[in-house]
DNA sequence: ATCCTACATTGGACTAAGTCCAAGTCAAAC
DNA sequence: GTTTGACTTGGACTTAGTCCAATGTAGGAT
């Protein structure tokens, strides 16, 4: 969505090709990829572009909050461009794959007070864990 | 707990100095360690034992289900000796420390069928994040 | 249109956390 | 007490990511 590229704008971003291009990458498909798939991608439309200009822009876009950072092990860490929908993932135990989720319930009210220890809580996140059909099926 | 020692026999682990000084280890005051930091206590008591045995054997607890494994995010893993107590997590975005919590309501009856994309959900695992006392005081 | 400069990019070296493996050791079944 | 297969060891290797000094450039000022 060049919504992206407008707010980024809007927000004092100086407009590289480099900065472009992982826009755009992260804008195709949605599907949560590692920053290395970015990388590959990026490569393909600009092949110029360096591992550290996209993990940089990577990192900046999940400051600015418009991409989210999925770790759900000690794998990759995978981005996920959805960052205005508030949402949850499923992830596949074996292969790694992620879709994104709407439970119903709000686990933030679920945590009482007690079991707080001081802590100023400011976000949930629930991962589910199973194996997705490719995998079940083998 | 000896229990977690007479449990590993019972399932057959062969005992040697070095699996009896990983379970002392975690069986101590109940707090989430990482590989590095079993490690650091258990050469304490066994000056001789290896990275390579301490990985092992915490990889073998996890896998028979004594120990969970947490890896919030893309720092080191920590190792959780509560795992016959169903419970979540609260962690700090700024040091990393990590407490056990019970949060009310079962998150995976929140998530219905149609939600699932045919995977084999299995289980959800909550991780709540915040500024823990000492952190947002500063 | 051109200049200037603070912000961006680059690639290569570096790090942290963990995995792998061939050789040596040892717990426990006999 | 032997035997033997499971366990341990340390060092090399891997993966994912960070850091940095040198270089390039977007975009405001002129």
């Amino acid at each position: 969505m060049s919504d992206l590229l407008e707010r980024l704008r809007g927000r004092g971003w100086r407009m590289t090709a480099q900065r472009r291009v992982v826009a755009e990458v992260l804008d195709g498909e949605h599907v949560h990829m590692t920053a290395d798939e970015v990388h590959a991608r990026a490569v393909a439309k600009l092949p110029e572009i360096s591992r550290a200009t996209v993990y940089n822009t990577l990192g900046e876009l999940v400051t600015l909050g418009e991409v989210l950072e999925v770790s759900t092990d000690r794998r990759a860490k995978r981005y996920d461009p959805n960052a205005h929908r508030p949402h949850h993932h499923l992830v596949c135990a074996r292969c790694g794959a992620i879709r994104d989720v709407h439970p119903t319930g709000n686990p933030l009210a679920d945590l009482p007070d007690t079991e707080r220890f001081g802590f100023t809580v400011s976000d949930v996140e629930v991962t589910y864990r199973g194996l997705c059909p490719e995998c079940s099926g083998a």
